[in-house]
RNA sequence: CGCGGGGUAGAGCAGCUGGUAGCUCGUCGGGCUCAUAACCCGGAGGUCGUUGGUUCGAAUCCUUCCCCCGCAACCA
């Protein structure tokens, strides 16, 4: 018989900067329902893969001087790059697409040319205003007082030609299909994408771009490449042959579930069905839409910012406390669907509480007591006894609650069943007391139930971990004798038969000192920051220089500007007689009144531009420098001495 | 009035189709000794953000206000 299948896939990362925890949690995620599915007998197919194109690569490849696809190779296929990051953390993917392969770049052209043909993407006019100084198109509501919001500058009416997507002509179907219950999930996300995006109408969608070449050609049009829409959600399916020769699997596998992050759920639920539609190719299965790992809240106190600073680079963690506990650690903890409180405290304290003290203590205890009643060999004759009676329960029970859960993608859920048997086994042992039985020969078949029960209650609960810890999970089923009853279809209490031997091996999960790792993972991240400098950009002339007009100049007041986090508006003595307001974005790093009556520098003739409603002319100049991934800023401050309208050369 | 999520023990969270407030960690006390100073039992600790209402009865439904977090805008 056939076997069903099942197709599911991460988002396609984008290899601008190295991985962070966040990309790992969604892999990892993604990884453990994949691994659950192949347990549950399913013909897998798990894909991930790299988004590699587009103006952002393009603009970092030409600033460290290689080429695009150099640069993208470097952080793909590189030392420590995306691929060697999910070796480390055992993803088992079937698949890894790049955007860049050639027979996705194929696929893409003629899906581009297949959706054209059909009327679905037409040549229009980018009608909008244009700065040429920017070189960039506007929409007139893009604009910030009628001006370019980049640069202030005047802008002209001017068109461009473009492709567009009728994605208003499927507004109506998506909405019904975001609508008709589980295709997106979690639930919340539905309403956040009918009134934010459906309600007030789907605009085409403007699908190729001639500001930029690091992209794939629109073969029948030069100059254009195609833009992000379609290149990279097609992904899902160039990756099983759709309209190529690569691959032959797409009849067989689509359509999909996707794993993805929050923040791109509207692209996977709104314009890639609409996308689909047009090809007159199933939508995807479900869109499940995951939450963020929130480092330190937002919130981080400046007393403590030195020694509180979370690690969250996962080649560290991972190598830190091993693989399986990180990955263990970010399915238990974090609800699925919902923003999740990262800490490497509580990463710590989950190792401890849940591998060590429970899992790991557990299959521990259990092997040694084996060996030292029995010698490691556990007899046939066995007495049960009323006793024993919840924990079979809870024994025969788990697998149908765990599939449940983990039918439901609710991964941390699945996991609390499984805790909740094996805390049952610990306190099993308290209840029968082996070492009380052990003490007359009579009791030795009673001795042998009891110790029978725990392993079965261990390999039950093992099975069901193997998706979130496979290596973990071998060593222990092989510790309990269990290494050839571990399918799904031997979860069934009692399927550990004939004679069983056990041996007590290596700790699975060493306990750790909260204070003493936190310390040596301080340690291990400051030595592997090298102090990353970017390299220093090309050269201007003297005389390009003097065109920037520096001064000195004294802040007469400052203020919070209302309704935004992060602004200020200063009015500034810059010795002309006249106060210049300057707005600047810098509110998170001080607050107003520190600043009165200081000696700053500003750049004047910069061109006025309007922030959240009000003028600024000009910029305050900081020292601005990234530490553990957040921006540290200095405002530059002189000397009260310096007066007012000292020009800076 | 831009959209959405949330405010429940010291911390992190569940409960929210209304009926004595629960879990994990921490803390205090006890038990056990097979085990990774682990395991088991018990105690202390919350007027469930605020106001008013519906109800025999509300953390749970409606209402007022306050605060936090995302998105959006902005951070030249």
């Amino acid at each position: 018989m056939e076997k069903k299948t099942f197709y599911i896939t991460t988002p396609i990362y984008y290899p601008s900067d190295k991985l962070h925890i966040g990309h790992a949690y969604c892999t990892v995620a993604t990884d453990a329902i994949a691994r659950y599915k192949r347990l549950r007998g399913y013909d897998v197919m798990f894909l991930t893969g790299t988004d590699e194109h587009g103006q952002k690569i393009e603009a970092k490849a030409k600033a460290a001087g290689v080429t695009p696809k150099e640069f993208v190779d470097r952080i793909v296929e590189g030392e420590k790059g995306i691929k060697d990051l999910w070796r480390l953390m055992n993803i088992s993917n079937d698949r890894f697409i790049r955007t860049t392969d050639d027979y996705h770049v194929l696929s893409i052209q003629r899906i581009f040319k297949k959706m054209y043909d059909k009327g679905d993407i037409y040549k229009g006019k980018y009608v909008g205003k244009y700065c040429k100084d920017c070189e960039s198109f506007w929409t007139e509501s893009q604009l910030v007082d009628g001006k370019c919001p980049d640069c202030g500058r005047a802008v002209q009416d001017a068109e461009e030609e473009a492709y567009f997507f009728r994605l208003s002509k499927y507004a109506k179907p998506v909405q019904e299909l975001l609508e008709t219950g589980t295709f997106l999930e979690p639930a919340s996300r539905v309403n956040e994408m009918i009134n934010n995006f459906i309600k007030p109408g789907l605009e085409d969608l403007c699908v190729s771009r001639t500001s930029f070449s690091w992209g794939i050609p629109v073969d029948f049009d030069p100059g254009h490449v195609v833009y992000v829409w379609v290149d990279a959600l097609s992904n899902y399916i160039t990756a099983l042959g759709y309209l190529n020769d690569r691959y032959d699997d797409y009849g067989k596998y689509w359509p999909a579930v996707h794993i993805v992050g929050k923040e791109i759920v509207r692209f996977h639920s709104i314009i890639w069905p609409a996308m689909l539609m047009s090809l007159g190719e199933p939508v995807p299965k479900k869109v499940y839409g995951h939450g963020w790992l929130i480092i330190d809240g937002g919130k981080v106190s400046k007393s403590k910012a030195n020694n509180s600073t979370n690690v969250i680079d996962p080649y560290i963690l991972a190598e830190k406390f091993g693989v399986d506990a990180l990955r263990f650690f970010l399915l238990r903890t974090f609800p699925f669907g919902s923003d999740g409180a990262f800490s490497n405290e509580l990463l710590i304290s989950t190792i401890n509480t849940d591998l060590a003290n429970d899992l790991g203590n557990l299959v521990s205890r259990t092997t040694a007591m084996i060996e030292k009643y029995f010698g490691g060999v556990l007899p046939t004759e066995r007495a049960a006894a009323p006793l024993d009676e919840e924990l079979k329960t809870m024994i025969r029970a788990l697998p149908e609650r765990y599939a449940v859960q983990m039918d439901a993608y609710q991964l941390h859920v699945a996991l609390e069943e499984v805790f909740k048997l094996i805390q049952r086994a610990n306190k099993y042992i308290d209840e029968t007391a082996p070492w009380v039985l052990a003490k007359s020969e009579e009791n030795r078949p009673r001795l042998a139930e009891v110790m029978y029960n725990l392993v079965e209650a261990l390999r039950v609960s093992l099975i069901c971990l193997t998706p979130f810890m496979p290596e973990s999970c071998d060593k222990a089923l092989e510790q309990i004798g269990a290494q050839d009853c571990r399918g799904w279809d031997d979860t069934a209490y009692g399927g550990l038969a004939g004679e069983i031997r056990v041996h007590k091996g290596e700790t699975l999960f060493p306990r750790l000192d909260l204070d003493k790792t936190l310390a040596e993972l301080e340690e291990i991240s400051r030595r592997g920051k090298a102090p990353a400098s970017k390299p220093v950009l090309p050269d201007v002339t003297i005389d390009e220089f003097a065109k920037c007009d520096m001064r000195v100049c004294k802040v007469l007041s400052c203020e919070a500007v209302k309704k935004s986090e992060k602004l200020l508006k200063f009015q500034l003595d810059d010795g002309s007689g006249t106060p210049r307001q300057i707005l600047s974005g810098i509110h998170k790093f001080y607050e107003p009144d520190e600043l009165v009556g200081k000696t700053v520098v500003a750049i004047l003739n910069l061109p006025p531009r309007k922030m959240m409603g009000q003028d600024s002319n000009g910029m305050l100049l900081s020292a601005v420098r990234e530490v553990d991934g957040k921006e540290e800023l200095h405002l530059i401050i002189l000397d009260d001495s310096v007066p007012a309208g000292a020009q800076l050369c």
